[in-house]
Order: C-alpha cells, then structure tokens, then sequence
DNA sequence: CTGTTAGCGCCTTCAA
DNA sequence: TTGAAGGCGCTAACAG
C-alpha cells in the first residue's frame, strides 16, 4: 500500500517538475496523465497492437497533439530488442558507383521504416573495423557492407554474432555471409574479346591493386580472353596516382612492344588513364582502342565516346539491401549465405573502334 | 533491509538466468560480477572520469576480455543527454557533388566520434519531413541538411526544437538556422562575362526549377552579366528530363534568335543539354560555345573539354559539418545563424572557345 | 478494454 | 577509491 502511494505522490509531482524544466520533450506518461488513463493505453493506442475505445483513442489523440509528443525511439529501441536502424559501410563515395549504390540501399531501409548509419572505410580496414565495433553497439539490426580490400577485410561472422551481414560489389571470405557481385570476370572477358574482334593482338590492362576483388575478376576476364586467342598479357596494376599512372601508360607506349588497345578496370583507373592519354595527346581509338569497366554519366561525351562494361549499381544496393531485410525478419543467421550475381552490360560506343552503338547483356 | 536483500538475491540469481540465454551480450554488471567489483567501478573505468587503483583495473579489464565486453551505446544515449549521432539529409546521391559532401560530412562527423545517420529527399519536402521527425524520434544531436528546394522545405527551427542544425548548398528562409553556400551569383555573372568576352551576344541559360536556390542564384548572375553588358535574356527553366530539355534546345536552335552560345546551371541540366547537343549534332564551341555549372570527372575528356564553375564540394561539406559540432558543443541555439559564404572557381577549357586554359577564384 | 508492475543497461547522486 | 540506489522512457507480462 504504502509503496503505491508512494508511485501516487510521484505522478503527482513529476508534472510540476517537467514544467519546470524548460525544454524537457514531453513522454508518454506525460500525455497519459493528461488524457487520465495509463501509460500502457498511450503505447497501445500508438502501435495498435491491441484495441482501445474510440473514446480513449480520442482523448490520447488530443492530449499527444496538445503536447507535440513524439515517441522516444531511443528508449524504444533501448528497450526492445529492434533499433530500426542498419548500418551501411562503403569504402568512398566519389565513385559514383558507390554512391548510386548508397542512394538504393537507402531508398530500400527508409520503405522498410529503418534509418542508415552510414560510414566510409576508405579501403582502410583498421577504420572499417571500428566503425562495424561503434555500428554493433548502437545495436544496428544488420549491416551492408562493400568490405575494404576484400581478403584483409576483417568483416567476418564471429565480429558480428547474431547480426546480419550482407556484403557487396566484393565478397568476403566467410561463407556464411550473404554476398551480392557482377559478372566481373564475364563482362571484362567478353568486351576484350570484342577488342580482339577488332583485330588487336596487344592488349594492356590497367588497374589499381589486384588485392582488391573487383580489379582481380576482371582482370581473369582479360587473362582468360587472351589466352583463348593465344595473345600475350601486358597488365599493370598501380593506378593509385595520376603520377603512378601516366609514369606507366608512357612506358607501356614507348616500349617495344606498344599495345594497340587499352582495357581499365574501374571508374578511378578509367579516369588517371584517360588523362594520361589526353596528357600524351594519344587519340583513341587509332592510335589506340580503348574500353573500360563501369559506365558514368557523360561517358557518352568523351572524345571519342567510351565503350563500356556496366554494372547494375541501383539494382546491386536494391538487391543487397532486400536480401538483409530477408535476414531480419527470419531472424535466423544462415550456415551457408546466399551468392548472388547480378549480370552486366556491354556497352559499345566509340573508343573500341566500332562505327555503331550496341549493346549486349552478359549473364 | 529487506528490500537490499532483494537486490542482492536478483544479483545472485542474474548469472544463471544469463547463461541460461543462449545468445545474450554481456552487460555491464556481467562484468562487474566477473571481476568481483561494482557496477560503478566498470563504468569509471571506461570513461575514464574517476580514477581507480590500478589493480580493481587489471581485474576488471580481464573480466571485460573474457566476456567479449562492449558498451551499449543505446543504453549510455538513453541514459544520457548524448546520443553522438548526427542526421544528414540530402535529395540524391547520383549527382557526384552531393555525394563529394556526403563523404566530407561523414568524414568529419566519425572524426568527432560520431555516427551519422543519412537519408536521402529526392527533393520531396514530404519525405524530408518524415525523415526528420524519424531523425528527431531518434535523438541525434544535431542535423546537416540540403533542404528540399528551399523555399518549401519545412525545415524550421519549431521543428527541430533545439536541436541544432546547419543547412548547407542552398539556405532557408529561417534566418535562425546556420547556413552554408558558395558564390553561386557571382560565379555564374564572371563565367557569362567570360562568354561575352568572347564576343557572343545571344547566350542561353538552362536550368531546372527556379525554385531550387542554388538555380535561381546563378540565373541571376546571368542575368547582371546580360544587362550589364546590354544584352537580351533567353532562359529556359525546365530541364526536368532528357525529353524536355531536348525539345527546348531544339526549339531554341530553330527560332529566330538562335543563341550562339549556352550556360547550364547544374550538373543534371548539364547532361541533358550535352545529350541533346549531341543527338542535335551540334559542334562545340563553333556552332554553340558552352558553359556551365559544376564541375565533375572528365569533363576535362568531354569533346571539347568543358569550361567550368567549380564548387569546392568536399570543402562545403567539411564546413558545414565542423559548424554543426561547434553548436553541439556549446549547446546553445543562436538567434541568428551565421551565413557563411564559400568562393567558387571558374576553370577555362575549350567549350567556351578559349584556346588556353586557365583559372580564375571568386570569391 | 485498461491499468500495474517490473526491468532493459547505463550513469548521476549520494553515502561510505 | 568504491558501492548502492534510483530512474531515464518504454513495453511485455500479468492482472483486473
């Protein structure tokens, strides 16, 4: 008895000292206490898991109108077990790329209800980790993530427990992660064929590091094509620098055995190499063809315009979000996760040496 | 007495209870139990904020490693006045100099210890608002946004109580709310000048919506640049699609006055212009010399090479962000938000007409 | 249909 | 230097 009194004086001075407090956001026992009925009916009323009379509904309605109350999901998430909330890591957004696939993984957690914590690893997978470790103890329901430099990556099952993971564009090592990529080594394959069907005999790839996954694929897409036509690899993988990367496109045009075609990798080895080029004064496609991995905005616009492979980006995010949002409502964490793989497309314009446009899916 | 009997009996009874969930993370008083100390004493050592004997450390540090220990940060923001989050909210990810201060932002933002929750508006004030409430609901200790063409937005500072915020590219009508932006007017008169320069008397402009600031801005820079040299105007706001924007530029090619040379105001119009131009077979500079605003990659390889107004995206972004923290740290919300105004760069290639390069900062 | 109780994990306050 | 008590706002579980 006494202790209900207790709760009693309590509500009764709680009010008297929430106003005394200029700017505290009014809670749900605030409004209950103005509607007089329970904080329970409050709560029931706002997630309509159970019934309340229309009178009541009525009388929570005003009192949450009147006190501009607004749920506090903090406590929300605190005390249930869902925060609502997914984490999204991604190496760097100025690959557009990247961004388009940022700008769909967002798209498809706000139709769910949930909110995106965002975070860039720039391939550095020492930053990586500590933003999955503060991501974990915001207790975000899943994460999607393009893991940094894939096989140092140190996103693995055990550092996440029960928590969903789906990764993208790479995969990982673990195989009980979910993993969503691109026909990488068929696309690059098919479209250095297509540049063998002009008649080169030497073609060079550029690329960034072959640690990185993408980079790797296509360059077996490349590797394979060449071999199949009995031809000679000429590859380079440093394009780190627009330094790095002129230093090596001039050495590869002066040696002796000059490539008649260039084939990229990435949106970033496209750009250092286009440059060079330009900086050479190099015109494609007859002093040299030119096709690349990843289209872009105005690829359509270069001089002459550019051959290339794209990727799905929109529908790479879409999918990998879907697939964690899956995961989350099973609740269950899967012994082998699923291995997705989007097809890409060729797109020929230009630089390659064709006199018309085309374009070929491959699966 | 009895009532700490209680408590004590709950402490013994916790343990088994834990093991008993299979899955459970560790808690604080896990951890504390294990090393035989207080709840406290765990919480002091890991802020750091009291001192304690170097030897209940040592235990407690053990216990914290063999029980896999990490914070809930959902808890300490619960508890707490900080939920170290921020929101950032912008229309899209897709034109590459939003997602260049995205990147900045989030930089910045994990510099501070932070986490940063995004979303994107696709310029709807509808789901901008949502988004804030949800950001709101969320506590996040402060907000970035790029407002949802402007005038519009319901971005206010009733809305966000006192929460702080800082809008950036475009500014509110909230005279309250911090605000960054760049040299939008002068850039876009310098850059018309130019185009004067060259001789052209009948320039175009094309844009998106007036009602987007950053567009209307530099429309009015283009229309100080006309008047002041004497010319006529000749604006299409409209490039809302590839369809659209085709059917004006060739309805302007046709008409009577047709315009010897184009300015475009953002990156979106850009593109369409240049695809139309394309598809129209018209050549740069002779039959139309061009400008526009925003630069982006390559537009160094577009055929020709695209005489510029660049923004210092990253640079806006960082800004934006660092003013935000200011607020946040000194937690009061100012009567008047500071303006602060970024210069732009005008980058001469060959679209324009010039025969050399060059540079020029507005500031 | 509605209310009461209890406790999520943490940290502030008070007491030793 | 350390510990105990209490409560942040919310909702599951149990009464009525």
């Amino acid at each position: 008895m006494s202790e209900s009194k207790d709760h009693l004086a309590q509500g009764k001075i709680a009010p008297s000292r929430r106003n005394g407090r200029v700017s505290a956001k009014p809670t749900m026992s605030d409004v209950a206490r103005l509607a007089g009925v329970g904080t329970m009916t409050v709560s029931r009323f706002l997630s309509g898991s159970v019934a309340v009379s229309s009178e009541t509904a009525q009388r929570v309605q005003s009192a949450i109108n009147e006190l501009n109350y607004r749920p506090n999901e903090l406590a929300r998430a605190f005390r249930g077990q869902r925060s609502r909330t997914i984490g999204l890591i991604i190496p760097y957004l100025y690959d557009p790329f990247f961004a388009n696939c940022v700008h769909s993984v967002t798209t498809v957690a706000n139709e769910h209800g949930y909110s995106v914590i965002i975070t860039t690893s720039n391939e550095d997978t020492e930053k990586e980790f500590v933003e999955v470790e503060r991501m974990l103890e915001r207790h975000v329901d899943g994460v999607v993530a393009i893991p940094a430099r894939f096989n140092e990556s140190r996103i693995t099952r055990p550092l996440f427990g029960k928590t969903p993971v789906v990764v993208f564009d790479r995969p990982v090592a673990d195989p009980t992660l979910d993993a969503v990529t691109v026909q990488n080594t068929g696309g690059a394959r098919r479209i250095v064929e297509h540049l063998i069907e002009h008649g080169h005999k030497r073609i060079a790839f550029m690329g960034l590091s072959r640690s990185l996954f993408t980079i790797n694929a296509r360059f077996l897409g490349y590797r394979k094509a060449l071999q199949d036509a009995g031809l000679e690899e000429d590859a380079f993988f440093g394009c780190d620098s627009q330094e790095d990367t002129l230093r090596a496109v001039e050495s590869k045009l002066r040696g002796p055995k000059t490539p008649t075609a260039v084939f990229t990798s990435n949106t970033l080895a496209t750009r250092y190499v286009l440059t060079a080029l330009f900086t050479l004064g190099v015109k494609m496609p007859n002093d040299l063809a030119f096709a690349c991995f990843d289209d872009f905005d105005l690829a359509e616009f270069c001089s002459p315009p550019l051959t290339v492979v794209r990727q799905p980006a929109q529908e790479i995010g879409r999918v990998a979000a879907s697939l964690l949002f899956d995961r989350i409502a099973r609740g269950e964490i899967p012994k082998t996760g699923n291995r997705i793989v989007l097809p890409v497309e060729i797109v020929l314009r230009r630089s390659c040496g064709c006199k018309h446009r085309g374009s070929v899916v491959i699966h």
